[in-house]
DNA sequence: GTCCTTGCAAAACGTTTGCAGTTCA
DNA sequence: TGAACTGCAAACGTTTTGCAAGGAC
């Protein structure tokens, strides 16, 4: 069912002295498993469920481990609080300014880098798009 | 020197019940002679050198006022903390991964949001596209 | 057996809020 | 005069850190 496996990625960083824990697993699992964007707060709560005793630090730990591998994008969704998308491949978001929903957008556009670049110097690596506005169901609301 | 004057920006706030302070001025000036995007922290440091007895409270008050009213930029920088920029005009900014700093980058990509309205059916406002790469002189050290 | 990871709790961090006194209009 | 604003300090929510116990390899 999921693109991705927990398993498979947790195996493929043991070379790195990282070590394959079952709350990782389930904090992965978790985070391939949905499309929702979730906060720490929100993970944690849903790993709880099936871990009682996890801790936010864990979570947490978690989380930077997967940031610092690659494996996981940190979202800024203007005011709300940080949000993870466990897909790290090139996609762009949209955020609703009412709801706070937050949706995948995927689509090719390197040629960006290449533009900045040119503009600036800068040798660049990747780059972080977010729209803003209202969402469709919001739009017929107000 | 500068582009926009902060005392004709607070003027033209005075219909809407909001007050000319000197401390507001100060903040002002500070961020519209500034392109260096500073955090809120080095706003408070630089504008205390002209009024000693100023607080962080009056800082984080007076950028929500000019944010409220689209006279300053947030902008989220990966990891390092919320920076702001008194230029509120459309331009994209490029960040160096190893030293922190931040350019400014213009150019005209409004097409990116008919893209995005195409894709996902959102009445799209605005967007927010920052660069992540190398800067010219990190790049002659590494 | 080693040392990485865990849970817990305390601390740190950036930002917001409450309030009494002050200032702008 | 009266509402808006100030400085100060306490509170807030999120994230990080310290440490002793536990678990992976």
């Amino acid at each position: 069912m999921e693109s991705k496996d927990a398993i498979a990625i947790l195996k493929s960083l043991k070379d790195k002295g990282i070590r394959f824990t079952p709350q990782r697993q389930a904090i992965l699992e978790y985070l391939l498993d949905t499309n929702s964007h979730p906060t720490a707060e929100e993970i944690y709560r849903q790993v709880k469920e099936r871990f009682p005793g996890v801790s936010l630090g864990t979570i947490y730990n978690t989380l930077n481990m997967l940031k610092e591998n690659n494996f996981l994008l940190e979202l800024d969704c203007g005011e709300m609080s940080t949000r993870f998308d466990g897909n790290a491949e090139n996609h762009y978001h949209v955020v609703c300014r009412n709801c706070g929903k937050v949706v995948d957008f995927h689509t090719d556009l390197l040629q960006l880098d290449a533009l900045a670049t040119e503009h600036t110097g800068f040798a660049i690596e990747t780059h972080r798009l977010v729209f803003y506005g209202v969402c469709g169901p919001c739009r017929e609301i107000h």
